[in-house]
DNA sequence: AAAAAAG
């Protein structure tokens, strides 16, 4: 899991270069070509020869847990499972699974932080190890709308593969485009977890083909709504096999008539599982709302970081050039800060971002780009610097903190603009915001800026400390139930 | 309305 990202398109282990199946170049259906009739449910039993046992992963029985132990999982599955420290299941993953297993089509209401990754991540992994590997294409495609996302899910998929043999190529924009093309011409990927973009240019270079996935997962289907990727999304589902074909898993935050509409499209007879109505927003997150004026916003926001200047923070605004600005301002007055947006090359995205992850720098500005998916544990605080405009939103953003069990604070500001938000998001979750004044010492003026200084610099911002002083990692990952790969 | 994604 803490492998650094660049690993990741060159992690493959390089394999005597294969000439691709004789696909047709387009991957467009061929007339007479017989295709395998693709039972989309596994076979119910194998009896695969294995170093390890599903024992040897056994851990204790907790009335009212299941555990992961307790499903059909293969013994090496479960070892990544279990090196993950992966025990008992999430509420999603305890229902999911035994559909996913059984090789059913699923539609999964989840946010993010409620391990719904562990879900498809694990009803590929089985479902691989089960099939008899066919050909050099790969057999499972996870398509998620941000890279960072996609990023993350490949991560999470090569650690739960650790002990599988099953490889995994994370394709997306921004870098390293012969690197992954490399991986996939080589016939040597299994799982391809993508963003659509750069997906569909090698779809149309010919140099992939996806009609050997008999397993696809969208994540985040609400998302690719709202960001217009259902179009590129449909031409990426028209070259897999039919869904009568292949198993389908569609996962979204909430359930519109439009994803209802689309998972009709593409799933056949689907299970739905919805995670806890409850859990919008998770229990261990304190949320508070500050009344300001727009002169104070930034004051506050700077006394809270000096406040808290050991703790990891993430900041967010609703857009590129108010988080420019307000990291630049920032560093002015000597706070070290990153900046993650999609102007952002993706280089330095990948770097701030593990950055960020490592606590080499406590504070992340950002906008929503990073607002869904990213895990990483420890944050303390989030802030909303100015209030989403989508009441979801609010919830990913805020869901950056208080994960697996930790507790976090979510602050807003609201000023005169900002408050129009505010009665959305609390009929959102479904309960009202506590608004306060900020305290004195939060409206302490900052210190006079200095010339801006850059940022880049090895991606290091002006110290404001010795480096020496601070290195722990907080939060270790909870062991029981709170995992969320 | 803004953000995200292909180069």
């Amino acid at each position: 899991m803490e492998r650094p990202a660049e690993d990741l398109s060159t992690m493959e282990v390089p394999v005597a270069p294969v000439v691709r199946d004789n696909q047709p170049a387009e991957g467009q259906e061929r007339p007479g070509r017989k295709r395998k009739r693709r039972d989309p449910r596994p076979p119910a039993a194998v009896e695969v020869e294995s170093a390890w046992t599903i024992d040897q992963f056994a851990v204790e029985p907790i009335a009212g847990q299941t555990r992961f132990h307790d499903f059909d999982i293969p013994p090496e599955v479960m070892h990544g499972i279990a090196d993950l420290d992966f025990r008992y299941c999430t509420p999603i993953q305890e229902k999911s699974l035994p559909e996913v297993l059984a090789g059913h089509d699923l539609i999964g209401k989840a946010n993010t932080g409620t391990g719904k990754s562990a879900v498809f991540l694990v009803a590929i992994l089985a479902r691989l190890m089960r099939d008899d590997r066919e050909g050099k294409r790969p057999r499972a495609l996870v398509i998620a709308p941000t890279r960072e996302l996609v990023l993350q899910i490949a991560r999470d998929g090569v650690a739960l593969a650790k002990y599988t043999g099953l490889r995994v190529t994370a394709v997306f924009g921004g870098t390293d485009y012969q690197a992954q093309m490399n991986d996939l011409t080589r016939g040597t990927t299994d799982i391809v977890v993508a963003t659509p973009g750069r997906l569909l240019d090698f779809l149309g270079k010919g140099i992939l083909s996806l009609d050997g996935c008999g397993i696809m997962v969208i994540d985040e289907a609400d998302r690719m709504l709202d960001m217009g990727f259902i179009p590129d999304v449909r031409r990426i589902i028209g070259r897999l096999p039919k869904k009568e074909e292949r198993q389908t898993l569609l996962f979204s935050a909430t359930l519109s008539e439009d994803v209802k509409h689309l998972a009709s499209q593409w799933c056949v007879h689907p299970r739905t599982v919805e995670a806890e109505v409850e859990q919008v927003v998770v229990a261990t997150v304190k949320q508070i709302v500050y009344l300001v004026t727009a002169d104070e916003k930034y004051t506050v926001l700077y006394n809270l970081i000096a406040r808290h200047r050991d703790e990891r923070i993430i900041v967010f605004t609703n857009m590129k050039n108010e988080a420019k600005r307000l990291s630049d301002r920032l560093q002015r007055n000597g706070v070290e800060c990153l900046l993650l947006s999609g102007e952002v090359p993706q280089v330095k995205r990948t770097s701030r971002l593990e950055s960020f992850r490592t606590g080499r720098t406590n504070v992340l500005v950002a906008t929503d780009v990073a607002g869904r998916g990213i895990h990483i544990e420890g944050i303390t605080y989030a802030v909303n610097y100015t209030l989403p405009y989508e009441p979801e939103d609010y919830v990913h953003r805020i869901g950056r903190t208080g994960r697996a069990g930790a507790v976090g604070t979510a602050v807003s500001f609201a000023c005169e603009e900002g408050a129009f938000y505010l009665p959305a998001i609390e009929e959102y979750i479904g309960r009202k915001l506590e608004c306060v004044m900020p305290d004195e010492w939060l409206l302490q003026p900052p210190p006079k800026g200095a010339p801006a200084p850059r940022q880049e610099r090895g991606e290091q911002a002006p110290r404001r400390q010795s480096s020496g002083r601070r290195k722990r990692r907080p939060g270790q990952r909870g062991g029981s139930s709170g995992n969320s790969a």
